[in-house]
RNA sequence: CGGGGUGUAGCGCAGCCUGGUAGCGCAUCUGGUUUGGGACCAGAGGGUCAGAGGUUCAAAUCCUCUCACCCCGACCA
């Protein structure tokens, strides 16, 4: 792509209402547009980076096996008065009527949905287990939208749901969901922990948060560091090795607000080894056993005959908001740098162009075409403007590899820059084999 | 929903108190000069002053209502 064919209205300054970086950032880089309070348009930079976590998102549900489909963003109320919901929920629903007069809404969360797909198709314990899952929008009225796409009312959201015959097979669905957030979060390039919560009105009584640090995280954590330091990759998807996983995760503190003891904080962690921050919840996971499925009738035969009600869980992460919650992770002195596996392109061109002399943009130009031929996603800034210019530009954009072709470079030598650290002189075949690292 | 605040060019703001027909910076466009950390010179375009009603010879400015957005709080992926 060519940085003047792209749609991408950046601008120099900032708009008053955004409060935070990820917000400022993100207007400013033309990643997204207020279309009304907490209501977003997603711009080509933007939805380029939700897309690509999506997929992570999605690859690492598949890998546990998890399958995709897709529920629609209305609902008819009905299934919600059938789990007692429809009360229950509050302002946050948005109801809507169509026009027969029916009471239909969009949906905040799809328990009561799935539930209803489950049972009129599922009646024998030898279905199980099942894990479905979908990525779709929500709505949610939020009291007080803010902070850009991290509180916003229309937001894009991955969850899933589990079916088992027993508690202790649902647990297992359980376990192997927590694996896979923590490798879709390592995948991301965050530091993300899980840690014991509230289940708020989804209802149950085992249930994480996954929260990744960030000053301008809302709520309070508490962390014995060295939980960062246990290796994902001694996991493997089965259950007894989940269980160590589960085991050992426990092994270290790690408390939102709520929970914080901090009698049992000084007492069980180090002072060295303490972590008092700010984080953001990007993910939450719960097992609420029958607490739909009774209600709603979804039943099925167990081994014996018997009518028994399905053990469900179900498992969000929040697509859109990992957007602005990766940006606060990464960002620091006005230079973003996203992680290389969500970064809009794999590397820029900025080659120094004026009106006489466009041999670097020839230059920069084969290289882009020989880039493009290995499959790297490059953007070339083919803009004639003063380098200044440019790099302030790319500092906010935040793509994490920049060649530059300008004074420093050589016949066949370009600089090659990581953001936040120094150039080298390197040439095209070096700078291939980094940029495939 | 309670408390506070703001709506004037794409963005940031001044003008409002004391009414007289709209201005500054950035951005945009044209021409020229520049070209390694947010340039320079010259010129140009762009506004139903959030909306409705009222007072007045005259309203961005005064009055009334409505709407939108932002901040603090209770709630949350």
């Amino acid at each position: 792509m060519h940085l003047s064919k792209l749609f991408i209205p950046i601008t120099k300054d900032l708009p008053s209402e955004a409060k935070i970086k990820s917000h400022q950032l993100m207007l400013r880089t033309g990643m997204i547009k207020q279309s009304s309070a907490g209501i977003y348009s997603w711009l080509p930079l933007g939805f380029k980076v939700m897309k690509k976590i999506e997929q992570i998102v999605r690859e690492e549900q598949n890998a546990i096996n998890a399958q995709e489909m897709l529920m629609p963003t209305i609902q008819s109320s009905e299934i919600w008065k059938e789990s007692g919901r429809y009360d229950d929920y509050g302002e946050e629903m948005l109801r809507i009527k169509d026009r027969q007069g029916r009471e239909m809404l969009y949906g905040p969360t799809n328990e009561e949905l799935i539930t209803d797909v489950f049972r009129s198709s599922v009646k024998s314990y030898k279905s199980l287990p099942q894990i479905l899952y979908h990525i779709q929008w929500k709505f949610r009225d939020e009291i007080r939208p803010r902070f850009g796409v991290m509180r916003c009312k229309e937001f894009y959201m991955k969850d899933a749901y589990s079916f088992d015959v027993t508690e202790d097979e649902a647990k297992k669905s359980y376990n192997k969901m927590f694996f896979s957030y923590l490798k879709t979060f390592e995948r991301l390039g965050l530091k993300a922990i899980p840690m014991a919560a509230d289940t708020g009105p989804i209802g149950g009584d085992l249930s994480h948060e996954f929260i990744i640090l960030a000053e301008t995280g809302e709520s309070q954590i508490y962390a014995d560091k060295r939980i960062f330091q246990i290796d994902l990759n001694k996991y493997k998807n089965t259950d007894t090795s989940l269980v160590q996983m589960r085991k050992d995760f426990s092994d270290f503190y790690s408390a939102t607000d709520e929970k914080f003891n901090e009698k049992e904080f000084n007492g069980t962690v180090d002072k060295k080894n303490q972590i008092k921050t700010k984080g953001i919840e990007v993910g939450h996971i719960f097992y609420f056993g029958d607490k739909y499925s009774k209600p709603m009738n979804c039943l099925i035969d167990d081994k014996s005959g018997k009518k028994i009600s399905v053990k469900m869980g179900s498992y969000g992460i929040g697509v859109s908001r990992l957007v602005g919650a990766t940006i606060e992770a990464n960002y620091n002195n006005d230079i973003m740098k996203w992680p290389k596996s969500i970064s809009p392109f794999d590397v820029v061109i900025i080659p120094s162009i004026n009106k006489n002399n466009k041999d670097n943009l020839q230059k920069a130009d084969k290289i882009y075409k020989e880039l493009k031929k290995q499959n790297i996603d490059v953007l070339l800034d083919d803009v004639e403007e003063n380098m200044s210019n440019k790099f302030k530009k790319h500092d906010l954009i935040g793509i994490p590899f920049q060649i530059i072709i300008g004074s420093k470079s050589e016949e066949n030598k370009f600089e090659f820059k990581e953001l936040n650290s120094r150039s080298e002189l390197l040439s095209l075949e070096n700078i291939k084999s980094k940029l495939k690292e």
